[in-house]
DNA sequence: CACGATTAAATCGTGCACAACTTAATTTTG
DNA sequence: CAAAATTAAGTTGTGCACGATTTAATCGTG
């Protein structure tokens, strides 16, 4: 294999591995609130956005609805979140935080902390990471 | 949420994303070949390194038996693979190529060209970014 | 207004990832 | 040498990701 091929291996394979062990920093962080990451994103839009559809919620952490119907059951089942079928259009279903589910965000507040800590990076790497990354995906997606 | 904890958050997503997506652009091509990105992992192992035990094969892919035992099944029933125990020590099982799984080499070597096209990024910028993710994952596993 | 197209969510099936545990073989050590 | 410790792989259970399909509601157009 010609130097050029090997190195796509070289980087979609730490690429893959980075995205994995930035997720398991996140695990047991994420423990102490009964949450997985996917569930972690979805609190997050639910509480800087307030309520909204499940197709809404999809479109911004691109996922589809066979990931978050059974996602948003067992946050249901936390009681962190309500879902409830739409009066007018009842194909839609509206999530809605709950007492609880809004009170988990203070709790919530210490995870980037405790994340850029075991991250061990500064404000300005995170920075440019987040600008390389950002390029890429728009690079993709042209 | 201040500004530093909230980069957090707009570096590890588009993190997950983009490993999402780089695994999407995969999976179509992948398909050719009847492979999922984890099972094309092991075979680039098996490839270049030859025949190795279960969990020589794990260290390298950072994956664990309850992952790679079910995922060589499957490269053992397509026959790509041959799964047999250690004679002298029989906790081992070796995992060896077919001379199906050997040629399916010739095959995949066009993978990485269609990747490189679909990332739409030069051998610079990839060399860049391997640099990028190999300098945080030496960071984050020290 | 009715019927075909579209849309939203749910369902089903496959496969990966990881934690926790089990099983069986081997190694260590008292 | 035998019991305890360790090791390798397998098993079980949970949850995510995604493709494909289904169901039910709504929309659009003739």
């Amino acid at each position: 294999m010609s130097d050029k091929l090997k190195l796509t291996n070289q980087v979609c394979f730490p690429l893959y591995q980075l995205a994995k062990e930035v997720i398991n920093l996140y695990r047991p962080i994420l423990k102490d609130l009964d949450l997985t990451y996917p569930q972690y994103l979805v609190m997050i839009v639910l509480w800087e956005e307030g309520r909204q559809n499940v197709s809404e919620i999809g479109t911004k952490l691109h996922l589809d609805s066979g990931t978050l119907t059974p996602l948003l059951k067992r946050l249901e089942q936390k009681k962190l979140i309500q879902r409830k079928r739409n009066q007018i259009d009842e194909r839609i279903v509206t999530i809605s935080l709950t007492g609880h589910g809004k009170k988990l965000r203070e709790k919530a507040s210490c995870v980037p902390d405790q994340i850029v800590a075991s991250l061990k990076m500064t404000t300005n790497e995170l920075q440019q990471l987040q600008n390389v990354i950002g390029n890429i995906l728009n690079q993709i997606n042209k």
